[in-house]
DNA sequence: AGGTTTATTTTTCAACTGATAAATAACAGG
DNA sequence: CCTGTTATTTATCAGTTGAAAAATAAACCT
């Protein structure tokens, strides 16, 4: 992985040089482990040591810390949303609970790892704006079309998305997630495997929304 | 509130000296306030300024700043605990879903405010094992008893819950959880009141644990 | 009053923090 | 080989941190 030297046998490699996008890119990268690991309270000397690289450089990439955490912001939460994870709902070829099961995989394929998870959970804590961001692309982007594709399935006419509704899908989502933290964040053996998990969540959705959106059963 | 001198012109009480039992309640008090507000990582200064009084004080009462620590956590966790929730869900001459009802919306009056949830994220965030042995509490003393009130309800022999039954508790219970999360500490507008959201998400998971508990309907 | 106890403050320390300025050395082009 | 550019390090600063030691003063007991 370093072998750029052939002799590496003290591998002190005293000044190495890269080109700043490189360096850059590598900075934000490792500052994500970082931060994830020991929050963003921890120190630049820290990341810098872990970098292998003294603490003033960094200051040569980013303005200040809170540039820095700016930019694991914007590669955690924005560089891995995938725009065409709606489209997965929508394909009305398939039956919405086959279509909420590959969704949910694929999308906690993605989130459920230890960075993403605490990166989270420790931006949310620090300050709400960036959670709420998220959370109101997710409201718009994944739990109003669920809600109109159910509607859409059970032979109802299109309308928007009670308050009411949109709660219950999120304790659906929130479900999930927290299944992902207990497993990632709290470390709790969750014995049971993902796909199940989430198959019985979408399920007791399926079945809990038909009841709410045709009252007569 | 504070009314102890008349003459209140200049609140500066100089040395207010109090009987080492109720300052020590005093810091514990404010720490979790303190603490839930600006995280564990926040100086024992900013503690001391907000208690009035000078920061080699709080080495009198606490050995250091993760005794501090320690005792909040004791004061949050275990000491709103109250032990006779489990008699909530066991009381069968209600139905179960009535139970659960009730139970939710007692358990959230709890832990449904802006310091227990902050300081349930942080200490999950800082260490696990305090967040850990909690959800053991969890399990052991609400979900587990769950389970067995729906096998009993739906008339099937008693039985120890599989693993799979405790994680379709467990999605209820964070689906819940995570509408706290969304409320208090991304201060999400969640319209929808919190006995709505209960009652749905009650709902939703009777109706897929008679589907999983009875695999014929 | 006088004397003892102890709650509280003042002073201080060494380590650590984010950040800046200046010195150094690696690389590119001639 | 020389020269300019710039990536990287060294040195440094002012502020903050958890914590200990010593000085002070409020209350309590005769």
């Amino acid at each position: 992985m370093n072998g750029a030297k052939m002799d590496d046998s003290s591998d002190k490699p005293g000044r190495r040089r890269l080109p700043s996008g490189e360096r850059r890119a590598e900075f934000i990268a490792k500052a994500i482990e970082f931060f994830a690991e020991e929050g963003f309270e921890s120190s630049t000397r820290g990341l810098a040591k872990k970098l292998g690289v003294t603490q003033p450089l960094l200051y040569r990439y980013f303005p200040s810390k809170d540039d820095l955490i700016g930019e694991v912001y914007e590669a955690v939460y924005v560089n891995r949303w995938r725009p065409e994870w709606p489209d997965l709902l929508t394909d009305r070829s398939r039956p919405l609970r086959d279509r909420l099961n590959t969704f949910y995989n694929v999308y906690t394929d993605v989130i459920f790892n230890r960075e993403w998870m605490r990166i989270y959970l420790f931006s949310g804590l620090k300050g709400v704006d960036i959670n709420r961001r998220y959370m109101k692309l997710v409201r718009q982007r994944i739990l109003e079309p669920i809600l109109a594709e159910a509607r859409a399935e059970l032979g109802l006419p299109p309308a928007p998305a009670t308050d009411a509704e949109v709660e219950f899908a999120w304790v659906m989502h929130g479900g999930i997630f927290y299944y992902g933290v207990r497993d990632l964040i709290y470390e709790s053996s969750v014995s049971t495997d993902k796909a199940t998990v989430i198959a019985d969540a979408v399920a007791a959705f399926m079945a809990g929304l038909s009841i709410k959106l045709t009252p007569q059963g």
